[in-house]
DNA sequence: GGCATATTCAACCGAAAGGTTGACGATTGC
DNA sequence: GCAATCGTCAACCTTTCGGTTGAATATGCC
């Protein structure tokens, strides 16, 4: 995989890893306080941090006996980058593109889902 | 895989399906012409194709014998806002999105100088 | 030292991803 | 009508994914 985007896109897909992420917002964790909430096995968990720290958009340091991880948003800025450009499709439109930022950040709350492209 | 979101990272964590998001970005496109820049076989990007539809990136119209495909961004926005609300980082900035651009643009170029389908 | 705690490793498993090939159903054009 | 074209389907293969379990490796505590 050398594009980062395969992995960082790839741990994305994974309901677990996001929820995961969606924690580690609110605060740093250990491995341990990470996986309290899910019903998988404590090494299950511990692969999917492997993956969200391959990924760039984890990072975890060892202190004593406990490892914390820690969000890191980079990761998420470059994949974030990647999907903007979709948005609008003037790919040089600078005015454009902040624009619909700020509709999009407005918009950030209701998450509305679209599905069957069919019609 | 019930949350829209996992189907659509799973796509876009192909670097096949992001190049062909890329190429649509363009142009509608038949199967065929979308085909002809990769090297595998045309059931395989017909097999992407179908992963893209489903996870509303695409629709696919059939007039024919011909399918076309068609970018579907909305499909992409839901995935961004995910990642916006999530984002502890300052609203994308526009420097970084320069960037990218420059580097997708030069990276898509020598892949579409086969045949340049859909130009 | 000895034991509990924190985390990973290793081996294994079933299912899904991503590819191939060959046959097949439509559609078009001569 | 018949052959070529467009695209998918079906079967198959190999690799990866996401999970399990049990053992192993630190580390902290008394």
């Amino acid at each position: 995989m050398a594009d980062p985007l395969d992995s960082v896109f790839a741990a994305l897909a994974d309901p677990t890893r996001r929820a995961i992420l969606t924690m580690l917002l609110e605060d740093d964790m250990a491995v341990t306080d990470v996986a309290a909430p899910f019903e998988m096995s404590l090494a299950a968990v511990s692969k999917h941090l492997t993956i969200l720290t391959r990924a760039g958009l984890i990072s975890q340091e060892r202190r004593g006996r406990v490892k914390w991880c820690k969000l890191e948003p980079d990761a998420l800025r470059t994949a974030s980058v990647w999907m903007q450009s979709f948005g609008q499709f003037e790919p040089v439109n600078l005015e454009a593109f902040e624009r619909f930022l700020k509709v999009e950040l407005s918009e950030a709350e209701p998450m509305e889902t679209k599905d069957a492209p069919g019609a």
